[in-house]
DNA sequence: TGAGTATGTTCAG
DNA sequence: TGAACCTACTCAT
């Protein structure tokens, strides 16, 4: 479900209501419960996101490293635990609940600046070097769509921004990516920032600029959401009326619009 | 109500 | 490359 702006927004959420408080936590569904345990009564102290990770750090070489995957979600805001809660934490008058992640381990510090190494710049953050996506993109003979969404290259970006961006910045999206020029690059890293933090602010994808706001809506999740060409390969492209593509690339649905990305 | 699909990653073959 | 993970939503029946 979630995109790198999710993750930012979460850890958002985190630093506004848990983060500097002390914790209970539980694991109603058991698989963390061990965890879960080593964790009761601590302080959460801080929390970090990079890409589509979220690092929450507990200190004392304790930190959970949790991927919300395809199905996973944290829910806040007092809802209650489920059965099939992974793992609880509660405090100062509200709760998270995470459900179905990928992955929810206990981890040490080392663990998690492997992680972060293993990961690509996160163009959310603003020290985050591009020049780093840079190069392992140059060299590449892949195709430019699935080196942006190719986390060790650049992490946060998913299958809605990865279809957004291309578009937006009108990017053939078969181009191997060693023949995309630095110039072209800059401006897919640049829209790929804008985006993900306006993106955070709210945890939605706002990608269609108002003069080209019309028709249906694309539904993600239960939410409304307007786009140039995710999901809309049976109806024509916004800006040119050209039918819209679709085409499975790097496992993925890949869409976009051949007049526009040519 | 059941089939199909999905904002993702990892691992086996 | 495909299966597994195993939830939530959409759409056809």
């Amino acid at each position: 479900m979630p995109e790198g702006h999710s993750i930012r927004h979460l850890a958002n959420v985190f630093e506004e209501t848990l983060v500097g408080e002390k914790v209970k936590v539980a694991s109603p569904q058991g698989r963390f419960q061990a965890e879960a345990d080593a964790l009761n009564d601590k302080t959460l102290e801080s929390v970090t996101a990079h890409g589509k990770h979220l690092f929450l750090h507990f200190g004392d070489d304790k930190n959970v490293h949790i991927h919300l995957g395809l199905y996973g979600w944290l829910y806040f805001d007092g809802d209650p635990a489920t059965e099939s809660t992974r793992m609880r934490i509660e405090g100062n008058g509200t709760a998270a609940n995470l459900i179905a992640p990928t992955a929810c381990q206990l981890w040490t510090d080392e663990q998690v600046e492997d992680k972060k190494l293993s990961l690509g710049p996160d163009p959310i953050h603003a020290d985050s070097d591009p020049d780093r996506a840079w190069v392992k993109l140059k060299k590449s003979s892949k195709p430019i769509a699935a080196l942006v969404m190719d986390q060790s290259v650049i992490a946060g970006i998913g299958n809605v921004y990865r279809a957004e961006i291309l578009f937006m910045t009108k990017t053939m999206p078969f181009t191997p990516g060693k023949e995309t020029t630095e110039a072209e690059f800059s401006e897919i890293w640049d829209l790929s920032r804008a985006l993900l933090r306006d993106g955070s602010r709210d945890g939605k994808i706002r990608t269609v600029a108002k003069n080209h706001l019309y028709g249906d809506e694309v539904r993600l999740h239960g939410c409304a959401h307007f786009s140039y060409v995710y999901k809309r390969s049976e109806e024509s492209c916004r800006i040119c009326r050209s039918r819209v593509q679709q085409a499975p690339l790097a496992g993925r649905t890949l869409y976009w619009c051949p007049s526009c990305q040519s």
